[in-house]
DNA sequence: CGCGACGTTGATTTGCCTCAACGATTGTGG
DNA sequence: CCACAATCGTTGAGGCAAATCAACGTCGCG
């Protein structure tokens, strides 16, 4: 854990197995970048340049509406990647922004190199499709909860699905992602105490 | 547009290029199937065994809640490729029904010969890396919707997105797909038949 | 210390659901 | 070919879950 290449190498190779010469090849498309609490890592105007993978700390990638509300797409903690993907595919101005709810080390890899990643070791393709399938699972899911569960069977399966995100995370975060306002998710804990 | 092949190779070639061979070896497992308005390709419970394309007609995915009431997960229409992805990746009893809203033709691909085509052929990881890709980006949207729009906004954010699904498919199901009752999306209409 | 971020609680409003009834259309079996 | 049931959309009345608006306490930090 000492040297963040380790741990990056170490996910991948649950999904894939790759020879030195690519190990090599991985390393050196790798940026390595520190962010402070509350720091940016993308603003929504600006394009996606970089797949991210997130060493240690926290991300939370949000939207925001014309009123000013924010609205959670994502966390994104240890071993997760994160990226507005289609601004990142696209090229076209974000509508995401993503940036840190603490102290946050991560990996970022720039388009260009991904893409040749992509050709001269083709394992990858393989990797983040396996990853994507995982992804679009977990989104399935969100969706169905959000249209068929009431507040407090969202909140419930959130906690049961993420039980370590719910300690680190401030609450009026977790309302934001489950689409309720602060003010309802604290109710809801009342009800729940009472159990 | 009469042999089925044809359409379902030209699709293909929009995101890989295959020899001859890997074209062969490609067909040869594809399962033409037909079904009938209202025919199950998938019942909650089953496990999902193929991926799904949809050459012709209209399907749906599903779930249903304790107390009876669908959700619909997907459309998939001419093009699209559908599964209940959780079960047939786990080999788990699948959640989600899947049947036919019109009578429909689809390919279905059997897991285990997708997963040789993956190390036959390593394009088509490439292939549903991208289709992953963009389908995740769409849930995505989706989601952020969901959570952020009112019920008029996301039927007019639906309409605009597919607009040729709007024809085809009967109110109720789109009321469905969106999280709100036949009775709310009959009346949203009406709100906006006057403008 | 003082300010901003965060969570809580109360009063009120509202968007959508529920329940119920009805017309139009489709399709199906006698 | 008609009669009947099922499906689908519409409309109305009433209810409820969650949002809104507002006030207040606590904590951590500059």
């Amino acid at each position: 854990m000492s040297d963040p290449h380790e741990f990056i190498l170490q996910h991948i190779s649950r999904h894939i197995t790759l020879s030195e010469p690519d190990i090599q090849r991985f390393k050196s498309v790798l940026r390595y970048r520190k962010l402070r609490k509350r720091q940016y890592l993308l603003q929504a105007g600006d394009v996606s340049l970089y797949e991210n993978f997130v060493l240690k700390g926290c991300l939370r990638a949000y939207t925001v509406d014309p009123d000013g509300t924010e609205h959670i797409v994502m966390f994104a903690v240890e071993g997760w990647w994160v990226s507005d993907l289609y601004s990142f595919l696209t090229g076209t101005p974000a509508t995401q922004n993503i940036d840190a709810l603490e102290d946050t080390e991560v990996f970022s890899i720039e388009k260009n190199d991904l893409e040749k990643l992509y050709q001269q070791v083709p394992e990858f393709n393989r990797m983040f499709r396996i990853l994507l399938q995982n992804a679009f699972v977990a989104q399935q899911q969100r969706i169905i909860g959000s249209i068929s569960q009431t507040a407090e069977e969202q909140y419930t399966s959130f906690i049961t699905k993420y039980p370590t995100l719910e300690q680190r995370i401030p609450q009026n975060q977790v309302a934001s992602y489950l689409g309720l306002t602060p003010e309802t998710l604290s109710r809801i804990r009342k009800q729940q105490a009472k159990k």
